[in-house]
DNA sequence: TTTCAAAATGTAACCGGTTACATTATAGAA
DNA sequence: TTCTATAATGTAACCGGTTACATTTTGAAA
């Protein structure tokens, strides 16, 4: 293996001048630099990255944090943030936690421990410990002013306690935090939807949501409530079935549903497998998908379209969030605040055949 | 932060026994364990893995390298090796390399540049020959200058040894090589969708390969052919179309294979998601399925079941897939030679509802 | 009590980069 | 030419672990 002191001797310079011209060719002059080159080909060499990130402190690494990476809407914004970390030199670190808030924390402490140097949070929990922001690791790159003393004397005087690591939450956000977030505008979106629904007639639209504690899901639910409002209607709470995203929950949550007192006519899932869930489900049971009840999902995953009939749903742009999410997490690990704390990205209704007008 | 030399201070012992009672408790006296303990706790130490990694010169980090990580599939052989790795304390890195080469290659350098340990690869290409890069390591910024790179394929490399890196393959592998494989007997399992295709009644079977280049692809269609071949027939070229496992490819497919010379009575796509897309292709035409055409795929995705009809496909053992080739690299990262370096995983024919007898 | 191997612990070098600070070279001004 | 500001380069400390080797402690046998 050879080091940059190797290549130092071939070059007949000196290691910090070596370490210069790689990292800021413009403070070498022309002929050291391609003295250095030369020597960096001639002996091979290849930085150690690990000496490298050992000595910067930083490993120009990002975890992401996802519940479950074969749900295919997060498989996608996966892709946007792998994407957009390629692009700068950043690796990500997957993390899948199964929902399993140890696994979250083990990933965060990765974190403390400089494995990584922020993390991408797909669906919101509890922030890690404070997010207290601002603050980061002193030994900027800021070439000027670096008072004498030069020796760390920084304060590690009181337990520092929880360290404030750079995050971003995607997807299915917490608020009221100071932590950034890129999401859909969930209510609206619902709320769309649902007007959708109510202009081909539908008053008995029923809903199976997602998990309850979910700030996504409650915004849909919001949006959805608010258009019934709007049209005069009011939400009927047997109508509202939980599922947990997977097409096994939609379909379990129909057979509750069509045991409701007032049979629904349409079904409005929180996502595209539960709809696809349903749309089975109700199809063994007979029922016709529109002409006997129509189903509209969310998401627009890829196999929406390929559905029987294809299905009405509501695009996110998932590798946007990926791509976005990533870009914030960056302007933060250089130390910017984001301009915006909470963006939204748009949506689109995609209507396909699976939503059609109330049967009379 | 806190080092090991603070925790070393209070607990009134040297830092070698501190970093014994962490890696090595048994080399270390019960009592001295203990205090060391307690002083980690008191000054609330975690060691930093950027340190541990840089003196060990291990990274406990392997790269995944998968072609598409939106693929349902390859997503849920990803869980696997997640699983695994994380029950080892090893984390993965994410590479989406969309079938790019040179993507490939970057992470392969990383692992030269020791920010990873290892690699497992999802779709078999050539094994990383080359390294010859001298590539910079990505740092965003190659202001200028990049007169280093970019010539590859310069004698250099031969010299500077043909570096190994730990690598197996999975899924679609390669031969030939000792480089370890976890894969389904893909020819086995074709020939036994064949067979079932056969018992129908079906003479005229379409297929729906993948990209002619994959291992995969040959010797699925290898199998289906000694199924054909067994049973008297031949196989018929004008019923082959190429697909690249995008459920559009397979819709594009139909259109070719209806217009065969003699028209197929069964359509084999080599994965579901092409499948999915036939299907829909053929009902949009006017044809049923199964009743006039026959569909099957292959992968047992999770959609799988909620097509319409369900879809007679082959189930792979995706986490298994991940989970077993996590071992093995876990082996050779040990120094052990895999005892089996072909290793083959079962699969299950799983019989829905799109394949059904022959119209007569 | 003495002896000595084994166990426990300490000392300090080392990994391979980066960078603060010191030193030397360069060039324009006086 | 001499002086001085600036650019270019060199020296060496430093990051925080691990571990080879040296030293001390322990405990059982002699």
């Amino acid at each position: 293996m050879t080091s940059i002191r190797d290549v130092s001797k071939v070059a007949g310079v000196s290691v910090a001048t070596v370490s210069r011209a790689m990292s800021r060719p413009e403070k070498v002059s022309d002929k050291t630099r391609k003295k250095v080159l030369e020597a960096i080909k001639a002996t091979n060499y290849r930085p150690d990255v690990l000496a490298r990130n050992f000595t910067t402190r930083k490993s120009r690494t990002i975890v992401v944090l996802v519940p479950d990476i074969s749900n295919p809407f997060f498989s996608r914004v996966i892709r946007g943030i792998e994407h957009a970390a390629q692009r700068v030199g950043y690796s990500v670190l997957l993390g899948d936690t199964r929902g399993d808030p140890a696994v979250e924390d083990t990933y965060a402490s990765m974190v403390e421990a400089r494995l990584a140097d922020g993390i991408i949070q797909l669906n919101g929990r509890l922030p890690f410990g404070d997010t207290s922001g601002g603050e980061d690791t002193g030994r900027g790159d800021d070439a000027g002013g670096d008072a004498a003393g030069s020796s760390d004397t920084f304060g590690r005087s009181a337990e520092s306690t929880k360290k404030s690591v750079p995050l971003v939450n995607a997807c299915d956000c917490v608020h009221g935090s100071n932590v950034p977030t890129i999401e859909l505008d969930n209510a609206s979106a619902a709320k769309a939807m649902t007007q959708h629904l109510l202009s081909l007639g539908h008053q008995h639209i029923a809903v199976v949501q997602g998990p309850v504690g979910s700030s996504l899901t409650k915004e849909r639910l919001r949006g959805h409530t608010e258009a019934l409002q709007e049209a005069g209607l009011t939400l009927d709470s047997t109508l509202i079935a939980e599922g947990d995203f997977s097409a096994a929950s939609g379909e379990a949550a129909v057979t509750t549903l069509l045991a409701a007192p007032s049979m629904p006519t349409a079904i409005f899932c929180f996502n595209d497998e539960m709809a696809m869930g349903a749309m089975h489900s109700l199809k063994k049971s007979g029922y016709a998908v529109p002409g006997d009840i129509s189903v509209v999902g969310f998401d627009d995953i890829q196999f929406a379209r390929y559905c029987d009939p294809p299905l009405t749903t509501i695009r996110q742009p998932a590798e946007g969030f990926g791509t976005r999410a990533m870009e914030v997490l960056l302007g933060m690990l250089e130390g910017k605040e984001p301009e915006v704390l909470n963006q939204y990205l748009p949506h689109e209704i995609i209507i396909r055949q699976s939503s059609g007008p109330v049967k009379k």
